[in-house]
DNA sequence: TTTATCCTACGATTTATTTCGTATAATATT
DNA sequence: AATATTATACGAAATAAATCGTAGGATAAA
């Protein structure tokens, strides 16, 4: 069974990917329009990365009509795990222990942001003691 | 009161910024064969990288003698500060929260790291209360 | 003092990424 | 049917980042 390609994408490669988790399947004009408001991007830009990330095996498209449909060809957590590893990598030493100190700390974190992070820990907690 | 620059470390960057960070003041030689255990990398580019954060102020450099002393001229904790935000909004738009399930979740993290996690919590918690 | 070694400066190349212009085809409008 | 609009393809320019080669000066070794 094959795992899925590398899958690095770029900023802008995320930026589109957002795009395309948020929305779903969508049209080039649609993925630049929703950029466009965030930032100046010519249309053909949009176009071009949506191609080369077809290369990449970034996203995928149906091409039946004129109008082509981009999709995500790579799972959101999937990625996010991937370049959370390769941040935590390069800015923290590789310590997850490390930046979760630096995301709450030195940030205004809500009193219910701080209970789901203590259930997650519940959680996790349970699944080591049954894993015993 | 003027706040240190902008100071965007690319990835390489980085890296160097990790040496100088952990090891104080450094040569050129010394970050060198620092970074070239990890991987290949050219003395001449080292001395540039370190030449052009130089430019960047990202370090500052003692050269009474011919050979330059480097160091850090950015705080730790604010670059890995500054990154994290802009890790945050481009791959979990900016959701601490979101990046520490992810974190946390799909990872095997240690008991002792659970419980850090914990206190920080409570400290956390502890100064929202005293600052009603 | 001659030769080898180590250092900095700096231009230039390479590689990756982003951006856009232009050609061309299909569809929609007048 | 003629014209305008909207698409894709694709080469290529613009930017950014990383890498290296070579020159020249200072120090150390022979």
């Amino acid at each position: 069974m094959s795992k899925s390609p590398p899958a690095k994408p770029t900023e802008s490669e995320l930026e589109i990917l957002q795009v395309l988790w948020q929305h779903g399947p969508s049209t080039v004009r649609f993925v630049n329009d929703y950029l466009s408001e965030k930032r100046e991007i010519g249309y053909t830009t949009t176009l071009k990365l949506l191609q080369l990330m077809l290369d990449k095996g970034l996203v995928l498209r149906d091409d039946d009509s004129k109008t082509h449909v981009y999709r995500a060809a790579v799972r959101q957590e999937e990625t996010q795990g991937l370049l959370l590893d390769r941040f935590l990598d390069a800015t923290f030493g590789g310590s997850a222990l490390k930046m979760v100190m630096q995301a709450l700390g030195n940030r205004s974190t809500s009193q219910e942001e701080l209970n789901q992070i203590r259930h997650l820990l519940d959680e996790i907690e349970n699944q080591n003691d049954s894993a015993q």
